[in-house]
DNA sequence: TACATAGTGTTATATTATAACAATTTTGCA
DNA sequence: TGCAAAATTGTTATAATATAACACTATGTA
């Protein structure tokens, strides 16, 4: 069963709902929509998170504590994300945006080290809320 | 006594203790290493912590939950904030590099959107670990 | 002085996340 | 095929992070 899209069951139903949202869920909002398809336990469902975060399919707002589906098939299983959120009305858009990416993941510091991984959170007011 | 460094008592006390610390300090981390000095429960942590962040003494650093001292002049009230954080020893450094700050401050998205703050952590390893 | 604003102290509780253990399902490969 | 390793699931309990709400005190400014 696993293998025709490679998500578990548990996966593919958590994957469903975040993909479906138009905005950020939060990992107990999910719990609570997922409890009638036999997903009841916070375990559950963060252990479905990590491995979608993991493998690139949805990504963590840090700043929100909330999951989005990724949008971008450029960014390389979550090595290089970039977010635009809106302070009135918290929509999240994920940007991909190539010389964005290319800078920063080019990018080095004073001593010369350079990052593997970037997440950069940009906040502003939407189209919408402007 | 507020007016010689616009710092209250508990604001004082917190940000004298992130900014000794060489690593970023949680909020029960910080709760817990106040107590002898009367600060017993968590608003009062969180109080102080949010203040400091607002008024751009300290840092949140999203993706760990914990707060670092700034050391950046020119990071203008945590308007412009750029980590970089070691995923070995979990070291954490604010980068100030002003092509950097200047590339992302005038970055606009597709729509041609302008953000007026954000936030960026780069991951990888330092000299140390490497 | 007296008023508004900011800060404090306190209890309780909400929210986010993981530990630990037992069982089952899937997969790779001998 | 069939067996072991790896991944996934289900479950209970609890740890870690963060805020609500309320009463009170200190500060700055007219």
């Amino acid at each position: 069963m696993y293998k025709e899209n490679n998500l578990s069951k548990n996966q593919q139903i958590i994957f469903d709902l975040i993909d479906k949202s138009s905005e950020p869920l939060k990992a107990y909002t999910i719990l609570f929509s997922v409890q009638k398809k036999g997903i009841k336990a916070p375990p559950q469902v963060y252990r479905a998170l990590d491995k979608l975060v993991e493998t690139g399919k949805i990504h963590k707002i840090e700043s929100k504590n909330a999951f989005v589906a990724c949008r971008n098939s450029n960014c390389e299983i979550s090595k290089a994300t970039a977010f635009s959120i809106c302070e009135s009305c918290e929509m999240v858009d994920e940007i991909n945006d190539a010389k964005l990416t290319k800078y920063l993941t080019n990018f080095s510091d004073k001593k010369g080290t350079k990052y593997k991984r970037f997440n950069l959170e940009f906040f502003g007011l939407c189209k919408k809320c402007k």
